[in-house]
DNA sequence: GTCTATAAGGAGATAGAC
DNA sequence: GTCTATCTCCTTATAGAC
């Protein structure tokens, strides 16, 4: 059974390094060496590198993100939306910022213009599911009195899309000091937007 | 004199190219092809691929972006600030739409973290000196009582993120159908932010 | 399921004629 | 400044032994 998720370890190498290289800079010989098989032995599991590629977007295309970032518990505070809208914002960043996330991402940004990427990734597909989750929370809020009324996918997007940007503008270095840099402007980004949408 | 601006050509194709196919997925031979010479003509002009690559870098952060954005005209619009932010808004988002610009853009999102580019392509630098000058825009703009006081940086920010993002979702289609929902959403934001800035 | 061997072609780059 | 010819290396992919 030494070879049993053989199939799984060539999607994890190959993900590694599309997202660094892109799609065309990788190669299958490079997945093959990184975990101790020949290329060859890849066709066996997949029949093309392009095979490989759309494997790994179903599989992203699968995962749903409001579990992840959408806890029950984060939803008890928003009733007090100031700290809701900063851990909402953190926990966004945060998932953005997952190992296996971060890679895709960078796949998705490098990938979505190109021939074998601009028919499968988009930026607002992307986007979608988790925007759709924000319109419908800050619905509610604006039904509760919590926040103005306005136009629950607007908030959404006023309140995600920087988050994203923030988030795109440090996926590619990690160390600390950057972290606390990113932190702050989240921070900066909630305290706008928590006085765009309070209650006078 | 019929070959006098072949270094020119080959930059634009290569442009081309890479903004498509990507750095890896490009190849000088295409590029040759596509302009009417052979490859090895090519290397009279540039001594590798990656100098064409740098080349194509340093021409596009030469380029300023305030004078195309900022006119006198439209500054004369900032005591009207509704105004003058759609108005704002839709020139940037239509800078970043300029045939050039969208492709030194796609190229900046798809090699900002490859190993050829991330040395060199950032999407913060690329955003700083328009930054910079809306901040101080809107800085005059709190002086004059014309909006809210607040962080004219992060006025900036806030302002710009949402369009740059708009535009990168709009960056790889391009039918009128697209342009007028992309010119919706900026409509969108813009009023979002002017209900944010305005004085109560 | 992995190996060796190999095919077939594309890549970047150079030499030297014109 | 461009051409033809060529080098060398790397690419994806297949055939067939184990």
């Amino acid at each position: 059974m030494k070879y049993a998720n053989t199939k799984e370890r060539i999607l994890n190498s190959a993900l590694d390094f599309f997202s660094v290289n892109g799609y065309s800079g990788a190669s299958i010989r490079q997945i093959a060496k990184s975990i101790g098989i020949r290329e060859s032995a890849i066709y066996n599991h997949y029949k093309s590198k392009e095979e490989i590629f759309l494997a790994i977007l179903s599989q992203f295309k699968d995962k749903t993100i409001s579990g992840e970032v959408i806890s029950d518990e984060l939803l008890d505070e928003a009733v007090y939306p100031e700290i809701f809208f900063s851990k909402l914002a953190k926990r966004l960043f945060d998932h953005w910022g997952k190992p296996d996330e971060k890679k895709f991402l960078r796949l998705l940004l490098m990938e979505q213009f190109t021939k074998i990427g601009n028919k499968e990734l988009s930026t607002s597909d992307y986007l979608k599911e988790i925007l759709k989750v924000c319109a419908v929370i800050f619905g509610e809020m604006s039904k509760n009195g919590v926040i103005k009324k306005s136009d629950p996918a607007l908030l959404a997007f006023e309140f995600c899309a920087p988050v994203f940007l923030i988030r795109t503008e440090y996926l590619a270095e990690e160390d600390s000091g950057i972290r606390r840099e990113a932190a702050e402007k989240i921070n900066a980004h909630v305290s706008f937007f928590w006085n765009a949408v309070r209650l006078k």
